[in-house]
DNA sequence: TCTGTTGGCTAAAACGATATAGTAATTATT
DNA sequence: AATAATTACTATATCGTTTTAGCCAACAGA
C-alpha cells in the first residue's frame, strides 16, 4: 500500500526522472518526448495508480492550488452557500479551499493573521471585519491574490464583489412604504464597514425622499455586545418609539434578535408591527408569517468572487471590472402583508 | 517581504543549517548545542521573523499537523459548533483542521475519496455515510488514525463517538407518555446507519413498554429524495393518521420538513399535534411555540473525537476506551406542553 | 606518546517533485 | 566532409526542512 512516487514509475518505465515529470504534467511535445515513450509512461503510471504528492509539488513550484476562504461565521447559511458554491467553482479550476471564520476564536482580524502568515494558499477570498484593513493592504503589497467578498475598504484599491446595498434597503423601503407604512424604523450596529454604513444612508435617503422623520427611529447596537443586551435594546426600542409601524433590520443577525424581542413583547407579527430584514435566514423562511427580507445572491457573489481571483491568478476570463456591485432581490414574505395598513 | 528560510538565518548567525533546525526544534542539549549560541541563533530567529515553511516540513517529517474533518453538512448547526470546537481543540495540540462536507458534492463517498487520497493529513475525523464503509476499512488497514462521530459501522473495529440514541429517543418518548400523548408517529429516514437504527428501535420498544401499536405510525422517507416530496410525504402522513397525537421526528432536518408541513396543514402546535426532534436546529429555539428537541451535546462529542484522535496520534490521555457513547439531553419547550393533554 | 572519550558542531543525504542546462545520436546545411 | 541543427532524452540543481553520520578539538587515561 506505499505510495508510488515519480521515481518509481521512472524506475518501473526505464526512464529518467525528468522525462515522466514532461510527460504527465504534459510538456511531452514540447520536450519532443516520442509518442511511444509517452504513452508508456502514461500506461505505467496508470497501472501503478501514481499521484503527484501535491507537497512536494508545492514546495517546488511554490503554488499549492489551495485557496484561503476567510468568512465571517461559517454557520450562517449566507455564508455556508456562499462557501459551498466557491469550493464547487473553484475545484472547476483545480482549486481547493479551506475555510477559516473570524467569528469563531474571537480574535477576528489576529487568526486571519495565522492563517495568511502561513503563506501556503495561492490566493484569498475575504470578508472583511474592521480590524482586517492592515492586513489586506499588506497582502495586496505583497502582491498575493486577493478578492474582498460582501464588503470592501474604499481606502484599499482591491477587488471586490459585493450585493448593491444601497440599492437593496432602496427596495426594501419602496416596499413598505407602498404598502403604506410611514413611521418606519430601521436597526443597525455600529460595525464600521462600507456595507452598513450604505444600508443606513439608503434608508435615511428613502425616509427623506418621502418627507418623513426619522428622528429616534434609528438603534444602532454595538457590534461586540451579548446577545441577550442586544435583544433587551431592540425591546425597548420597539416598546419606546411611539407609532412605530414598521423595523427594518440591517442583518439578519440584527433580524434574530427582533424576532426574539418580538417574540418576548407578545407582538404579532405583521398585525402589530412589520418587519424587514437584509439578508435572508432559514428561520425568516420558516417563522410564521415569514419574513420579508432582502436576499442576497449568494450564487452570483461566489461566482463573481471566484472569476475575480481566477483572474488574478492569470486564469481568468478577464472582463476587466474588478469592483462588482450585485442586484439584490426583494423576497416578500407575511411580515410586510398586513393588509389593513395600506388603506390606513 | 522575502520570507526567510532557516539557511538564511544560519548564514546570517554564522553556522550551518543542522544547528539552526535543531536549536529551533528543542533539540538543542540533546544535540549538545553550547547554552550561548543555542541562545543566539534563537534570538537571530526571532529579530529576522522565522517561520519554518509548513510544506518543507510536511515533506520531510511525513506528518501535515492538519487533520481532516469530514461532515455530512457544514450548514447546519450541530454541526457547525461541532467544527469550531474540533478547530478550538485541534489548535491546542498544534494541529490545523481542514473541513469537507459529504453533502455538498452528491458523489458523497467517492468526494471522500478525493479527499483520503491526497492522504496529506495526519489523521481523521469522519462523520460516516453509507458508501464509506469501503473508504474507511481501507483508511484503517492503512493505519491511518480515523475517528468517527455521530454513527458508525458495527462490522469495523474503529474508535467512534457520538450520542446514545437509544437512550436519546427513550427520553423524548419518557417525556411525551408523560405528558398523555400516546398515538406518537415516528417519522425517519431509510439511512442504513446504526443510529437510525437505534433510534427507530428505541421508539418501537417505548410504544411497546406502554403497550401501545405502531401499526401505520411510522414513516420512513427516502434519503435521496427532493425536500419537497418529503415535505408531501409528512403532510399525508399527519393528514392521513387518524387520532395522531403527537410526532417524533428522528432527524432536525426531518423536524423542518416537518414544520413545513404542520405549516402548510395549518395546525397549531402544540395544540392541533405535539412534536418533538431528535436534535436541536436555531429555527426551533425560535419557531413558537419552541419546539422540544433531544439535544446532543457537541462539545462533549467534539472533544471526545479529539482525545481519540489524539490517543491514535500518540499525544493521548489515553483512558483505554475507544467506543463512547454520550448521554443525550432533553431540552423541553412549546410543542410539547399543551396542558389539555395532560388530562385527556 | 598514543588511544579513548566527550563536547560541539557540520556535511550531506534524504523527502518528491520541477525545470534548466546538457549530451549523444541523428539529420540537415553548406 | 565538416559544421550546424534537430531529436530524444537525462543529469543535476533546487525548493526548505530534518536527521544520520561524521569531523575536529580538547581532555583523560595508561
Amino acid at each position: 500500500m506505499k505510495r508510488v512516487s515519480l521515481k518509481d514509475i521512472a524506475r518501473i518505465a526505464g526512464v529518467s526522472p525528468s522525462t515522466v515529470s514532461f510527460v504527465l504534467n504534459g510538456k511531452a511535445k514540447q520536450m519532443r518526448i516520442s509518442e511511444t515513450l509517452a504513452s508508456k509512461i502514461m500506461e505505467v503510471a496508470k497501472k501503478e495508480g501514481y499521484h503527484p504528492n501535491p507537497v512536494a509539488v508545492s514546495l517546488r513550484t511554490g503554488k499549492s492550488q489551495i485557496l484561503g476562504l476567510i468568512v465571517e461565521s461559517i454557520s450562517g447559511n449566507f455564508f455556508a452557500s456562499l462557501s459551498r458554491i466557491i469550493e464547487e467553482e473553484a475545484a472547476r479550476f483545480g482549486y481547493k479551499v479551506v475555510y477559516t471564520s473570524t467569528e469563531n476564536n474571537r480574535q477576528k482580524g489576529k487568526e486571519l493573521i495565522g492563517m495568511l502568515s502561513q503563506r501556503q494558499v495561492d490566493g484569498y477570498i475575504i470578508t472583511p471585519t474592521p480590524g482586517m484593513e492592515q492586513d489586506i493592504k499588506e497582502l495586496i503589497d505583497d502582491n498575493k491574490p486577493v478578492v474582498l467578498m460582501d464588503s470592501y475598504f474604499p481606502g484599499i484599491d482591491v477587488p471586490h464583489v459585493l450585493v448593491n446595498n444601497y440599492e437593496g434597503v432602496k427596495k426594501g423601503m419602496g416596499h413598505l412604504i407602498e404598502k403604506g407604512y410611514r413611521r418606519i424604523g430601521f436597526v443597525t450596529v455600529d460595525l464600521n464597514l462600507v456595507q452598513m454604513e450604505q444600508r443606513l444612508q439608503a434608508y435615511h435617503d428613502c425616509m427623506e425622499q418621502e418627507a418623513l422623520s426619522t428622528d429616534n427611529l434609528v438603534l444602532t447596537l454595538k457590534y461586540e455586545e451579548e446577545k441577550e443586551l442586544g435583544i433587551q435594546q431592540v425591546t425597548s426600542f420597539i416598546q419606546n418609539t411611539p407609532d412605530l409601524e414598521a423595523v427594518f433590520f440591517a442583518t439578519n443577525y440584527l433580524g434574530l434578535l427582533g424576532l426574539e424581542s418580538i417574540h418576548r413583547l407578545g407582538l404579532k407579527l405583521p398585525d402589530d408591527l412589520a418587519m424587514i430584514c437584509f439578508d435572508d435566514h432559514d428561520v425568516f423562511r420558516l417563522y410564521p408569517p415569514g419574513i420579508t427580507c432582502i436576499r442576497q445572491p449568494a450564487e452570483d457573489i461566489a461566482k463573481t468572487a471566484l472569476e475575480l481571483l481566477m483572474d488574478q491568478l492569470g486564469k481568468g476570463s478577464t472582463n476587466g471590472e474588478t469592483k462588482i456591485q450585485i442586484s439584490p432581490g426583494l423576497v416578500v414574505r407575511g411580515t410586510t402583508e398586513y393588509v389593513q395598513k395600506v388603506n390606513k
